[in-house]
This record gives C-alpha cells, structure tokens and sequence, in this order.
RNA sequence: GGGCAGGUGGCGGAGUAGUCAAUCGCACCAGACUGUAAAUCUGGCGGCCACUGGCCUUCGGGGGUGCGAAUCCCUCCCUGCCCA
C-alpha cells in the first residue's frame, strides 16, 4: 500500500519533471513588448503584486509555470473562455500552461452564491461535468504543444491526511478566511456558512503549492482563493507568486445585468443558439465582450459604430471562434432569416399527433407550446399564436389537424406537424 | 445548555382573522416600437371550466377554535441569530 503510494508519488513527480523538461528543450519565450502588452492589459482587473513585477519577468524571457483551475460543477461557459483566453495568451508566450481539473474541489463547490451553500456534487456528477472538457478547452488553448498540461488535484488531495489538513489549516486564520467578500454578505444577511466551504481556499492553495506554479490565473471573484494560494506559497516554499484576475464579463455601467446569467452561455452551446444569446446582450456588454471573448483586435471592432451591427460581429466573432467560420456564417443567416426578415426558420421540429381535430388551446397543450390550458388561452388573446402565418384570435376555435401544419407561438417558438 | 427570530408562489420579500389565488421587486411570457431575441413602454404571470362569470387546490406538517384562518391556539419538523 504504501509502496504503492510512493510509487505513485515518484511517478507524478517524474511525469512533472519530464513534463518541465520537455517544455525546457523545445519551447522558447517570447519576449516581444507587443504581445506582452497584451497580455498583461487586455480583459485584466488586476496583478499581484504588481504589473510592473510580472512584466520584468516576462521582459527577462523567464519561463514561468502558470496555471488555472477549473471546477467541474457544471458546464464549462463563456466565463471560462475568458480565462482561457488569457492562459491561451501566456501559452504563446511559450510559458508552461497547466489546466487544473478540480475534481476534488468541484465536490465541495466553491461558494459563489451569496445566499446559498452550493449542493455538494458527488463524484460521479464531477465525472460526469468534466467529461468533454478537454475537448472544449482545446477549441481556446493549443494541445498539440507540449507546453500544456492538464491535471487533477484528486491525486493530491485524496492523500491528505488529518494531520496534513490541520498543518495546511495553521497558516490560516479565521478572521483572515472571514475576509472574503461573500462570507462578508452572507453574515450580513444571516445566511449560513458551512465549515467545509469555509475550507475551500485552503484546498485551492495547496493546489498551487503542490504545482509548485509561478503564477496563477482566474476570474475576478477568484482572487481571495489566489491570494491563499500565494500566502501559502510563501509561507511553505518561500516563493513569490503571480496572480492575474481577469475582469468579469458584466456591463460597465453596472445597471440592469442579468447577474450570472449573462456568462452562463455554454461552450457546447448550439450555434445558432450562441449567436442568439449574444445577441440578446445588452448594448453595454458590446465593448467587454470584445475585450473578453473575442480574439480580435480591439480596434478593429470599435470601427463599428452602429451597435446593432458591433453586436452582430461579437456574436459571429465568439461563434466562430468555438465553430469555425462556416458554422458561424451559417448562424448569422439564419438569425438575420428569422428576426430581421421574419420568415420562418429552416428546421422547424416535426411532432407527430393522433388527433385530426382539437380545441386551439388543447392543440398547444398537446404540443408543448403551452404549459397550461390558462396559459394557451393567455397566449392566443395576447394574439401570440399564428397557424400556418395567420394570428389565432379565438381560443374556442377547433382546429383541424393537417400534416405540414406550422404552429408558431411568439417569436421564437416554431413546430411542425408531420 | 439558555434566550430570541423565522419557515408564504421559480427566487427575493409583503401581508398577522373576512375586500387573499395573496401588494411589490427579480426572473419568465406576450404585445407595441426599434437597431436584434437589446433598450423602452404596455399587458400577463396557480390550475380547471365553451368564460365578460364560476369552481378547485395553495402560505413548513398535523390537529383545534371560530360563520370565516396565510393570519389565533396546540403539537411536530426545519432554519437562522445571540449568550454560555
């Protein structure tokens, strides 16, 4: 067992240090000011300790250790490319890139949410999450170079014994821990803080400290968990650390943001779907979503003046990025089909129905269109319905059932019947 | 262990016996307009009934008082805060 152990240990060690050689031999750094500019400005809220710090590192062509953790408790979205994106940026640079699956971490959930304790994920579910996110990261980050690594902190968490734990814990206090932002809410409203998430940080720095990273890079509403990571550093290795955040993806004006919803834009999106959902933006997310998720020069896109149009470039720009420029042509038809020229889509689901003659508001019943009987009634006197293009008025009407038949409700709601 | 405050529709949060299917905000849906599935404005937002009205089930669970309860009483369950 415990051969085993050591085995395992002197095998990830090994793999580590291949990995750094390997990186070693047949990767240069980049020092060119342009690209570093970039990087270290574009999408960034801040740098610990300081810009000035990081760039001289970068300057001196100092190959660094970077790394981003990613928690495999849902689907990976637009809020992860951001990061990806700038992890994307250092690996041009020639910098050894690690992409941490948080497996572990994934099953005690960060606490994000103000109010509530996240559910805790079992391991399954964790599985299960992380499945395609090799594939989708790799639509942002280059895997064919070997400067790119991906990792699981399971293999070192898992191990950690109690009296491990409590020796990582010692270097932490409560009130240091009690800092963060969103323990800082939750006691204001009265809301509950569970010990295990109290715990999170630790877990996330004695990632970086296992790693041994020069320099970490997350979102902004990561930057306590970060700076954990660096004092821990600091205190066991004795090691200055970096740590980048990245800006959030929100409307500069701060009114009026869906919250989260916003960045919840799947990687896996549908297409189609992805442009839509961009297009649905408000108007002040235009420039951060240029900023952001676009890997285009700013410049380029701030020539478009009319805001409608910017948009329709961030959505083709994003789309494409994830699909390729076909694909994202391809959703831009077929959005300008639908909303600017109002004709129906291409695909129309099909649904099979048995019966040749119902009342209106039991036909969108049947067909999934309307909840509730109440609902389709609500639905056909706020003339929502049409029937083969033509508004439905009577909610009494019985219709009668033809294969062909284009239902549509609201805008976006289309069905065939076949 | 002691003291206190609560549990209401997807969420937040009013209401403390009749006018409550329950104010309001968010989210959501529809309409108008436009530059789009944006913004703004308007309307809707438990379910059922061939419907300008009527019925049914909801306010943590169970029981009770009363003509009448989300609102009062009892009991159980759950949660938070404070003191020790």
């Amino acid at each position: 067992m415990i051969k085993n152990e050591h085995k395992q240990n002197f095998l990830r060690k090994f793999r580590l240090l291949y990995g750094k050689l390997l990186v070693f031999y047949t990767m240069k750094i980049n020092t060119d000011s342009k690209l570093i500019e970039e990087a270290l400005t574009r999408g960034v809220e801040k740098i610990y300790p300081s810009r000035q710090a990081l760039e001289t590192a970068l300057r001196a062509g100092k190959k660094l250790l970077i790394y981003t953790g990613i928690d495999p408790t849902g689907k990976l979205h637009l809020g992860h490319g951001v990061v990806l994106g700038k992890l994307r940026q250092f690996q041009d640079l020639g910098h050894e890139i690690v992409v941490l699956i948080g497996d572990f971490t994934a099953t005690i959930g960060d606490p994000t949410g103000k109010s509530e304790t996240r559910k805790p994920l079992t391991r399954r579910q964790v599985l299960e999450n992380a499945k395609n996110y090799k594939k989708q990261i790799s639509k942002i980050l280059d895997v064919k170079k070997s400067n790119l690594r991906f990792l699981h902190n399971e293999e070192w968490t898992n191990k950690l014994k109690p009296i491990d734990m409590l020796g990582l814990a010692s270097h932490f206090t409560v009130a240091q821990l009690l800092e963060r932002d969103m323990f800082q809410e939750r006691i204001k409203i009265g809301g509950d803080i569970r010990l295990h998430e109290f715990l999170y940080p630790i877990f996330q720095a004695y990632d970086a400290v296992t790693m041994d990273v020069d320099m970490q890079i997350g979102g902004n509403d990561q930057t306590f968990n970060m700076l954990a990571g660096r004092t821990l550093m600091k205190k066991l290795k004795g090691k200055e650390t970096f740590v980048l955040t990245t800006k959030l993806l929100t409307d500069p004006t701060g009114k009026k943001m869906g919250k989260t919803e916003l960045n919840m834009i799947n990687l896996e999106e549908n297409p189609k779907e992805m442009y839509g959902k961009i297009m649905k933006w408000p108007d002040g997310l235009i420039v951060p979503g240029f900023e952001l998720c676009a890997r285009i020069s700013i410049d380029e896109a701030k020539k478009i003046t009319n805001p409608r149009d910017a948009k329709a470039k961030l959505a083709k720009t994003i789309v494409k990025q994830y699909y390729g420029e076909e694909t994202a042509r391809a959703a831009e038809r077929e959005f300008n089909r639908i909303f600017k020229e109002n004709k129906l889509p291409t695909k129309i689901a099909e649904l099979k129905i048995e019966e040749r003659k119902l009342n209106i508001l039991d036909f969108l019943v049947k067909t999934n269109l309307a909840p509730s009987k109440s609902e389709a009634k609500r639905l056909v006197l706020q003339k929502g319905v049409k029937i083969n293009g033509v508004t439905q008025k009577d909610w009494k009407k019985i219709i009668e059932i033809k294969t062909g038949m284009i239902l549509q409700v609201g805008k976006r709601k289309f069905l065939k019947i076949s």
